[in-house]
DNA sequence: CTTCAAAATGATTGCGCTATCATTCGGTGA
DNA sequence: TCACCGAATGATAGCGCAATCATTTTGAAG
């Protein structure tokens, strides 16, 4: 029987080179090595040559995971939202990682849905790979992931909300705020009877209370609400308009995404009532093709690039510190309505 | 001077709990922890429950960067995607997450953009976090690029793309053969005089040289082609628009995108245009806005979803075997002519 | 040509976990 | 009752790297 090698079988699986193969090559010791990549100021050039040629030779290709574990720095960031499957969102994930990537920071993508469960799920193995910073869409957690979040003494932005409380850093609008704006807007316009299809979504839920308690300060004012499933899209829009609008006679109706406001449209054209006099419609995130919509939708735009782009440079300027402290920094980035042709 | 804790300072910088800790609280050995979180199953019931009480006592999130140190698996899947604001491809990434996460994956995004440093770039920081498997959109490389991948020795899919020599699997489309049906749609319509516009992308570029195949075999077909940057907007759409109306008398215009081609009609629409008889249009995609435009706009439709889905499956299907061997498995999901109202 | 501080390099150790043994425990049949 | 076997648990070592300190080399001044 061959029992010749079974004893010290190694343990490392992939053959690729490590910094030792690469110290042996270029005839230095691992740890210059490992300045000559990481510090290179530290090593005179003659040595960096020849270890940069070592590399070569070699193939090596650093190895973070071990890296991270020796230096309790992983080099990656959790950016936690609900759908990338939403331009807003989209939006955010561009401009964080084009904030982030370029500093050598890698994003870990986390998708939370709108339901606390499948995010407290998310955010516990987002922790056990021990991110340097996370961002987080929305601040209304349940206790358990508040606990965990405080736990982990990372720097942490809430993004996407409004709170006097915020776990440590937080950069977003008012919800509340854009359904009381949108309210006074189609009030001005002398709307009374509403229509509100909104998303199964805490967020568009609270904009929609902003919008009824804005409406509920003029007498006469009225409001029938629709949800739908996420994600929203055109077909749910247009169901649930109709549905409205048989219900009863509307002057108005609010949207929580943009994408449903489309549905609504083409349900009106279908009936053929004219927009805005006959039904005005109102849309949410002004999307890329809002204007293009015929026609052009009304909406509220929210500067999704701006928020993503603060939120990384706000963590940015904590991971250079060394020790944890919350911030409480607070950021209002307001929203803006659109007054286009659909109201 | 104060030098008594100044020799043995503890190095790790967390104060988190580790399977130590919760070993000691549990009264077992560190060993036993790691197998009853792991491998229940191993595990005597008693014992579990004991160290699932000291889990929650000392409220302990493995840590799973040592984890992958010591098993060389990351656990992580590298997705590679050119940009997630872009509607196709944030279905790509909202499909993949859909089947990796609950498999206990997380997913590492990185953006590559449309160029091949870029790309490099990415992928080389990608590879030092040593993925378990990569989903990569495209399979264009540089040869350099190519190399490191195929050392890596990790189950790769490209997508999004079609090819005879796949890095090892694939899943995708073929962009000539776009642009070859767009071109046999438009010229049975009876359209001769083309634009396109289209963006600095390879594969946009493929999907015109089919196209201008295609209508090279009719006699009399001509056709302008404008490039706009990155990324798409209706304003570039509009911009090229006017300027290719401007340069000659054109039955359709060809473009790189939806959001391009919705620039298009309002540019049609602002010149009084009637569309499809005098001036016919084409998108690429089928964003969830495409049936929305007035009028409704007639695009190839691509299934992101599936495509996600399918990667993700390969893969899944590749990360329970062992060694690593090179699959060559490639995938046709085809593409669809949708022939909307600007044709 | 020394001297000495600063710069460069090297040796050692541990990050937190799990693979891989070795050991102990509990139950079974003679 | 005791040897025996599989199941459960424990001890040890190492994954690949960088922090830290020890040692060597360099170069400027005397």
């Amino acid at each position: 029987m061959s029992d010749d090698n079974d004893r010290t079988r190694p343990r490392r699986a992939s053959g690729s080179a490590r910094l030792t193969d690469v110290a042996r090559v270029a005839g230095v010791a691992p740890m210059t090595v490992s300045r000559a990549l990481n510090r290179p100021e530290l090593v005179t050039e003659s040595t960096r040559q020849k270890v940069q040629k070592a590399v070569l030779e070699t193939g090596y290709v650093p190895n973070r995971v071990a890296g991270a574990l020796a230096t309790s720095r992983s080099g990656l960031v959790a950016l936690l939202v609900p759908t990338v499957a939403h331009a807003l969102f989209a939006e955010v994930v561009q401009a964080v990682m084009g904030e982030l990537t370029p500093r050598g920071y890698q994003v870990m993508l986390g998708l939370v849905g709108y339901t606390p469960a499948q995010e407290e799920a998310v955010i516990e193995t987002v922790l056990s790979r021990r991110p340097d910073a996370i961002v987080l869409t929305g601040c209304r957690h349940s206790p358990l992931t508040r606990e965990r979040l405080t736990r982990a003494q990372v720097p942490l932005v809430e993004i996407w909300d409004m709170s006097d409380d915020p776990l440590d850093m937080l950069i977003g609008f008012s919800h509340p705020a854009v359904g009381l704006a949108v309210a006074e807007h189609l009030l001005a316009r002398g709307y009374r009877r509403f229509g509100v299809i909104t998303a199964d979504d805490s967020r568009a839920a609270r904009r929609v209370e902003g919008f009824m308690a804005g409406i509920g300060e003029i007498a006469g004012s009225e409001c029938l609400v629709r949800e739908v499933g996420t994600p929203s899209s055109m077909p749910w829009g247009r169901e649930k308009g109709a549905e409205l609008l048989d219900s009863a006679p509307l002057d108005a109706i609010v949207c929580s995404s943009d994408i449903l406001a489309l549905g609504v449209i083409a349900e009106a054209q279908s009936r053929g009532l004219a927009i805005p006099d006959e039904l005005a419609i109102m849309g949410f995130g002004d999307s890329s093709y809002a204007g293009a919509s015929f026609p052009a939708l009304s909406t509220v735009r929210i500067d999704g690039a701006a928020i993503g782009r603060a939120a990384a440079t706000h963590l940015l300027s904590r991971l250079g510190q060394s020790g944890f402290s919350r911030s409480g920094d607070i950021l209002d980035v307001g929203f803006t309505l659109i007054d286009r042709d659909t109201t």
